[in-house]
Formats: structure tokens, sequence, C-alpha cells
DNA sequence: GTCTATATGGCGATAGAC
DNA sequence: GTCTATCGCCATATAGAC
């Protein structure tokens, strides 16, 4: 790894770490190149705009998310089991803080996403997965479509709006950590008992 | 209603709307004088800087909000019936767009959110009603406080993320309008079948 | 109260020396 | 490739006439 590429390096990590945190909008190249250790000719120097910069960051955030969403056909897990490591996988993505970046961006932009996904393969593996279970018969009739929202709903919400369950519900920071290290769990259990026979 | 008045409502009106289309950092002094009709001058001499006007905002929003939460004890409607009540209540709100408003606002500075809950009464009123249909055997033993999250998350997080949704599901505007009015019934079944016993 | 014109400051981007 | 200095623009906010 020669000298430049250290130092992008060192300017994508900076840069996840505060489009994440503030927004395209909220972020300053200068404190991009402060986190970087570099000037903030530097930065352009490597990375011609912020536009550019951003398209990188946001682009690996979406590859770290679309593969997550393809785990349904491939073993011979029961379909309980699958949803149990289902929102396991989820939910320790959605704590990283990625995922509410990925979509504030997406909605101060809707065309980040349209030519990204134009070229992803079919993402519906659970839809048509969950299709089959409802045809053969194995669980409570439900329209597969929904039961994509309501999992990844149930799974994604909480990380984007801890602020305010957090303070709505009263718990001190130490509570609220305690009550999320069993939601995986819980939220596997409760997807199960709402579609199960 | 005076002249003074008037205007200040014309103000509110389209502040309103660019600041829930654009969150604080995306919006523009400018746009929302031109969209009030009257001048940038004009809108500071009402509200001196973009920082009053958008609490302005943002008050009203959470008051908007946080009494859909409080309506759980007041009548004898049966449990289930006000599942199907409170589903149908905070997808109606959520679909104006102002929750999205509210969550990004509040991840952009968590302090706005701080000062407005503690002047608030307990908003717990879900959680001890069902922490009550826990206690007397009604329904499947469940942590009230993760039942509280996961109604949230079920009716929030479409409207939050209905831009990947559309384009996840490969769903044309029409389609995903259809699949939505339905959303509120489909959302209370399913939350009631997880929960009883 | 409303306007036009302007002050003030911040940010993305570049010039040019080393 | 990295830096300091600076340009050019845009956004908030204000001055001052009407």
């Amino acid at each position: 790894m020669n000298e430049s590429t250290v130092t992008e390096e060192k300017i994508l990590q900076a840069a996840r770490l505060e489009f994440e945190k503030k927004g395209y909008n909220g972020t300053r190249m200068q404190v991009i190149a402060d986190v970087a250790g570099i000037s903030k000719a530097s930065l352009h120097y490597h990375f011609r705009s912020k536009d550019n910069l951003f398209q990188r960051i946001f682009n690996d955030a979406l590859n770290d998310y679309i593969p997550l969403v393809n785990t349904w056909k491939d073993d011979s897990l029961s379909w309980e089991e699958k949803v149990n490591r289902f929102t396991a996988d989820l939910l320790e993505f959605v704590q990283k803080g990625t995922m509410l970046f990925i979509i504030r961006e997406i909605n101060r932009n809707p065309d980040l996403l349209s030519e990204r996904i134009k070229k992803a393969k079919s993402n519906n593996s659970l839809v048509t997965y969950f299709e089959e279970l409802n045809n053969t018969g194995q669980i409570r009739q439900t329209d597969p479509r929904l039961l994509y929202i309501f999992l990844q709903s149930i799974c994604c919400f909480p990380a984007i709006n801890n602020q305010m369950f957090r303070k709505v519900l009263r718990l001190t920071d130490r509570q609220y950590n305690e009550l999320m290290e069993g939601y995986a769990r819980a939220a596997a259990s409760f997807i199960i008992h709402a579609i199960k026979k």
C-alpha cells in the first residue's frame, strides 16, 4: 500500500464518520480534513469534490446493506430459524448507524437509489420465499410484501428513532442498551408468533 | 385576525412546508419568503432568525404527535380494538410527513427533544396498559416497552423508508399506494396475532 | 410593516509555492 | 502530494428609505 493509498484510506474513514453523523448538508470538508489529519487542499486533490467523495461513501454503504436482504434460499434451515438469523444480521448492521445514514440521504435525494437498484439483481428473495410458504400453507396467509415491510420496520426503526424511544420510555442509556440486548430475539419471536398457524 | 397575524400565518405555512421537505440544513430563508409571497427582510422582521422560526415549527410538530401516544386508558374498547384504533391514527399522522421531519431533526440535534419531553406528563400509557394486560394474563407474556417499540416501528417506518421499499419491491407509485391502503388493518392484525394467547 | 441594498461570515474549490 | 493563501459564491441577517 503506497503513500497515496494510505492517505485516501484515512480520508474515506474520516468522511464516512462525518457523513454518517451529520449527513451531506451538515458535513464540512474542513472537518473531514481535520479528522484525517491533512489540509483541505489535499482533500480536494484526492477526491475532486464533496459530491464525489459523498458518492463514494454512499455507494460503499449501499454495498454493505444490499447483500443482507438476500439470505433466504440458500440453506435448509426452517423458516423460523431463518427469521431468527435475518433479524440478528439486520440488527447488527443497523446498530452501526449506516442504515440511518442511507435513509436520511435517500430522503434528501431519491435519485441516489435509482441507478444503484436498477443494477442489482432481483432483491425479492424474501418475498418469493414467503410466497412459497404461503402457497404451501406453512404460515398464516400474509401478503409477503407486507411481511417484508414489517420485518424491516421492526429491525431498522429502533436504531433510527432511538433518541425518541429513550426519552419517551424514560430510560437511561444503560437501561436502553440492556433493553436492546434482547431485542433481536424478542423481535424474531414476535414475528414468528404473528405468522405461524 | 389583523394584517400581521395573516402574514405570520402565511410564513408559518410556508416554513412548515419547506422545513418538512428539506430539513433545517436544506431550507433557505429566501425560499420560505418566496413561498409566503413576501421579502426576506419581512420574514426576518416577523421571526428574528432561522433558528427561531424552526423552533416554532418543530414544537408545533411535536405537539401534533405527542397526544397520539396517549389513547389507551380512556374507554372500554377491547385491547384488540385499541390496537386497531392506534395503528389507524398513527398511520394517518405519519403519512402527512411530519414524523419523518421530527425524526430527521432529532437525529441532527438530540437536544431538541430533551426540554419538550421533560415538560410532558408521563407518556407511558401504552406501556402501563400492556403491563396490566400482561399481569392479568390477557396476552402472551411480552415486555410492554418492546411492544411499544414494535408498534411504533411498524406504523412509522414505511413512511420514512418508502423510497427504499418502493424500489426494492419494484412497485410503481400506484402499486405502492394500493399496497398501503390496506396497511393499517394488516399491521393491526399482524400485531394482534403476535401477542394473543 | 414592507421593501431594496448591503454587510458579514462561512464554505467549496483553486492557484501556486515547495 | 502537501501546504498556505485566496477566490467566488451563497446564505443569514441587518440598515435604512418608504
